[in-house]
DNA sequence: CTGAAAGCGCTTACAG
DNA sequence: CTGAAAGCGCTTACAG
C-alpha cells in the first residue's frame, strides 16, 4: 500500500522513526485491520480468519512488535508479573528457585519480582498485601514456610491473585500444589543408615514453624522404627535450619555417653555444623561419625569429606510450580489428578560409613 | 461534604466498595480539586497551594490509596520497576545483592525485577535488549562482569535507561558508579602474608573477563612486590571463581616443589578448592600451608579451619547503588564528586600462620 | 469473523 | 496555583 516505507541510511526521520517502539496501531495500520483484530490476534482468540491471523502475524514478526505488557496490564486489570515470596534463609535455595521460575518465563513476556519476607516481622502480612495489591501480580510462587500460611492464601484468594504453593506435604487443592514428599528422602537416609549397621542415631530437626522440618523427622523416626531403631529423645534435637543451630545441637549430642555413631541432620546448613564441632572435637567423619545431610546444596560438596545429602531438585521444583501457575500442566491422562510432585533422592556420598565401635 | 460515606459493618454495598482500589478519582472528588492536583501531590510538584496539599495528603493517608504503578507507567512511558543484572555465579553474592536492593527500595513502589545472564550465550545482548525495552524499567544495577560490559551500557543510554555500575574501578561517570577497590583489599591480604614472613606464595586468579580478576591480582603483586616478594610465574595461576577451577590450580600448585606456604584465592569458592585438594594430600592448614580467599561469604565460616578472607560489604553495595540510581546521594559537601566507594577489609581467622619450615 | 467506542488509572501539554 | 482535554497502549463490552 504505502511506497517506500523501507528506511535508508541517509533518512534521519526514518532513523527517528525505528528507535521508537512500534504499536498495536502501527501493526492495524500495516495489516489493514482494526487493532482490535491485533489484539486478538495477541491474546490467540480464535475467532480471528486464518487469512487474517497469519497476516498479522507475519507483519508482527516483521517488525518485531511485542506489546507492551504495562499497556495490556492496566487493561487487563492484573500485571505481567509473577511474584517469588519467600522466607528460606539458604541462599542456594533461592537462587536455584529463581532460576526454575525463569526457565518457565523464558520466551514470554511475563517478568519475576523477588518478595523476600520475615514471618515474625509485625509488618509481614501488610507488606505483602500492599505488594501484592499494588502490584496487582498475575501469580505468585509461595516456597516454604511461607507456603505454609493460610492467612496468606486466604489473602490471595481475596484478591484472586493466582498461586502454587511448594510444600513437603499435600495442603490444598491439588493444582495449586507442588508437592516434595520430604518425609520419603528422610525415610531413605534412615534405611541407609540402618542398613550400614547404625544403632545410636540422632537427628537435629528444622524448626517447628517450618512443616518440612516435621516431615523429615516423621518420616526419618518411622523407617527407622521399621528397621527396628529407636531415635531416643537425648538424640532428638531441634535446630532451625541454621548453621549455627547445628553447631548448637551437634555440642550437646556429642557430649552424650555413649555419644550417637550417625547424625541426620534436618539440612546440609545444620550438617556443616556437626562437621565443625566433630572437627574441634577431632572425631572423625565417616570412620566414628556417619552424617547425612538434606537438600543437596552447594555446600555438600565443599565439607570435607563430601556430604552424604538428599536432593531435593530445587531448579525443577521452580519450573513446575511456574508451568503450573500458566496453566502448563503435565501430559498425563486427563483423569489423573493435577498434582505434581517431586521425589528427594539420597545422594550417597563420603560422610557415611559403617559404625567402628 | 458528603455526609455519612463511613461504611457500616451491616451495609453490603460499602463493603464491596472498600475492597475495590480506591483511584485518583476518588481522592479528587472526596478532596474537591481536579484530579490533575492529586497528580501533583502525589508527584510532589511544588506548585500547589500548602492547604490544598495537606487536605489531599490527609484524604489519601485515610483512605489508604496508593497510584497505580502500571498506569502511573503507561503515562510516563517508564514502568517502576528496577532490574538486577547479573552474570555472578555465586549465590551468596547474588541474594545478598538483592537484598541491598531491596533496602533502598523499602517504602517505594518500585519492584526489583531479577534478570540473570550468560554473557557467553549468543542471545546475550539481545535478549537483554528484549527484557529492557518490554519492561521500560526506571533502571538497572549492574554487577560484574555484566557491569563492565561496555556494550551493555551503550545499549541502556540508547532506550535511556538510568544505570549504576558496581565495579571495581571507576569506568564511567561518578554519579554512575559505585566502585569497591578491590586491588586495596588484594593488597591487605599481600602485606599480611608478607608479614607472617611467607615468601614462596601462589595466587589463583578469577578469569580474565572479569575486571575484578585483574584488579585483585595487581593488588597482590604490587603490594608483594612493595615488601620484596616477587610472584613467580609457577605460582601465578588462572582459574574462573569457580569451585572446580580452584581445585584444579591447586592440584598444579600443591604439586610443585618446592611448593608454596602461602596461597591468594580471587575468591572464597576457590579457596575452597585448596582446601579440598590440602586435605586429599594430608596438607596441614595453616601449619604447612596459609590460605586466603576473597568476598568472606557464609563458605568461609563453614571451611575447617575458618578461612581468612577479604570482606566485601555485598549487601551495603547494592544499597548504595540503588540509592544513587534513585538519585539519593550520601550526603557531602556539594563540591564533592558524586562517587560512591566501597573499601574491602580483610578478616583474619584461623586458615593463616606462619610458615612453619 | 470484524470494528468503533469507551475505558483501565494515571500524566503531559496547554490554558488560565 | 489549578483544571479540562487529550493521550499513554492496550482491552472490554457491545454491535454488526
Amino acid at each position: 500500500m504505502i511506497a517506500g516505507v523501507s528506511p535508508t541510511p541517509t533518512d534521519p526521520i526514518e532513523k527517528d522513526r525505528s528507535r521508537k517502539r512500534s504499536t498495536i496501531n502501527d501493526i492495524a495500520r500495516l495489516a489493514n485491520v482494526s487493532k482490535k483484530t491485533v489484539s486478538r490476534v495477541i491474546n490467540e482468540s480464535p475467532f480471528v480468519k486464518e487469512e487474517t491471523r497469519l497476516r498479522v502475524n507475519a507483519i508482527i514478526r516483521e517488525v518485531g512488535f511485542e506489546p507492551d505488557p504495562q499497556a495490556r496490564g492496566l487493561a487487563f486489570r492484573r500485571s505481567f508479573l509473577i511474584g517469588m515470596i519467600y522466607d528460606n534463609p539458604t541462599p542456594q535455595y533461592v537462587v536455584n528457585m529463581q532460576q526454575g521460575i525463569l526457565d518457565a518465563m523464558r520466551g514470554t513476556s511475563y517478568g519475576l519480582l523477588v518478595h523476600p519476607c520475615e514471618r515474625t516481622s509485625p509488618t509481614y502480612l501488610s507488606d505483602l498485601r500492599g505488594f501484592i495489591e499494588r502490584q496487582k501480580l498475575f501469580g505468585v510462587i509461595l516456597t516454604p514456610s511461607i507456603s505454609e500460611d493460610e492467612r496468606m492464601v486466604k489473602m490471595l484468594r481475596e484478591f484472586e491473585c493466582h498461586y502454587v504453593r511448594i510444600a513437603s506435604v499435600m495442603l490444598d487443592k491439588p493444582s495449586t500444589m507442588v508437592v516434595t514428599h520430604d518425609a520419603d528422602g528422610a525415610a531413605e537416609a534412615a534405611h541407609y543408615l540402618a542398613e550400614l549397621g547404625h544403632e545410636r542415631i540422632a537427628h537435629i530437626s528444622g524448626p517447628p514453624s517450618f512443616r518440612s522440618a516435621h516431615e523429615r523427622r516423621r518420616g526419618f523416626r518411622e523407617a527407622l522404627a521399621q528397621r527396628g531403631v529407636k531415635l531416643r529423645p537425648s538424640f532428638d534435637r531441634e535446630g532451625n535450619y541454621t548453621f549455627d543451630s547445628g553447631i548448637a545441637a551437634a555440642r550437646e549430642l556429642l557430649a552424650l555417653k555413649p555419644r550417637p555413631t550417625a547424625i541426620f541432620a534436618g539440612n546440609d546448613e545444620m550438617a556443616a555444623g556437626v562437621y565443625k564441632v566433630a572437627h574441634e572435637l577431632g572425631i572423625d567423619i565417616p570412620r566414628q561419625l556417619s552424617v547425612i545431610g538434606f537438600d543437596d546444596s552447594a555446600t555438600a560438596l565443599r565439607l570435607w569429606p563430601v556430604l552424604t545429602s538428599v536432593r531435593l531438585p530445587v531448579r525443577e521444583m521452580g519450573k513446575l510450580a511456574t508451568d503450573k501457575l500458566f496453566g502448563r500442566q503435565a501430559k498425563k491422562k486427563p483423569a489423573e489428578p493435577e498434582l505434581s510432585e517431586v521425589i528427594p533422592k539420597l545422594i550417597i556420598r563420603e560422610s557415611t560409613a559403617a559404625p567402628s565401635e
